[in-house]
DNA sequence: CTGCATCCACCCAGATACTG
DNA sequence: CAGTATCTGGGTGGATGCAG
């Protein structure tokens, strides 16, 4: 984009990244990884609503970007467990933040919403 | 989705709401008004990268979602001036701790991705 | 059990042009 | 200045079938 504030340059590398780990699905796997070591199948049970493929490719993404450690245990019937790593860890805390702030405002937005709508339309 | 356990439907609802708040835009924006009034144009130089429509559109939705307050000044030419409402405040600061977390682990991140890349493939 | 491959429908975001 | 309207391409996500 050729910027040559190294500030905004800044913001939008950190825009592109919470637009990954930010997202519906990864906020939601990092929530459920919260302390816990899961299997692929507990994951899909943990993450109401989430597809088989996308519960896979955010679990790529996540390990790509160094948040989850994928360990694979050469047993059959194949075993995959997931979990945070380290760096991962400083992310949690922040997405509960986030996750507690949603729960905690539910009623909020939705009667701000609801207000909306019943404007009149301009 | 029928869900009868109540926690789970209040995840899920919390999903939702993250997926509207915490979306690339939104974050943004909400982050551009930390502690100020823009108008606009203001605004759309501040997130650096959105274009007219998606400026719009976030407004909108941030502003239906009673996180943001519109003001229209009727005066030509017209001047429409944005600031975050009492609950947008309440996200502020969640907001910011997630913008500082990705400025200061995007190295992190980029190593871990670079690492993952180099990888023999599986 | 834990995936990957493929197909496909849909929504979203960008570009552009126009309006009050 | 602050939008709206329309078109369109690409990415996203679901469904299904197959494999190790």
């Amino acid at each position: 984009m050729q910027v040559s504030d190294p500030e905004v340059a800044r913001l939008c590398e950190a825009r592109q990244i919470l637009n990954r780990v930010g997202d519906k699905w990864s906020i939601a796997v990092i929530y459920a990884l919260d302390g816990a070591t899961l299997r692929f199948t507990e994951l899909r049970r943990e993450v109401h609503g989430i597809s088989q493929r996308m519960l896979t490719a955010t679990l790529r993404t996540l390990e790509r970007d160094g948040l989850v450690r994928r360990t694979v245990h050469p047993v059959v019937p194949p075993r995959v467990d997931y979990e945070l790593t380290d760096l991962g860890n400083t992310l949690r805390g922040t997405v509960c933040t986030l996750m507690t702030w949603a729960v905690n405002h539910a009623d909020d937005i939705a009667k701000a919403r609801a207000e909306y709508d019943a404007r009149p339309a301009s």
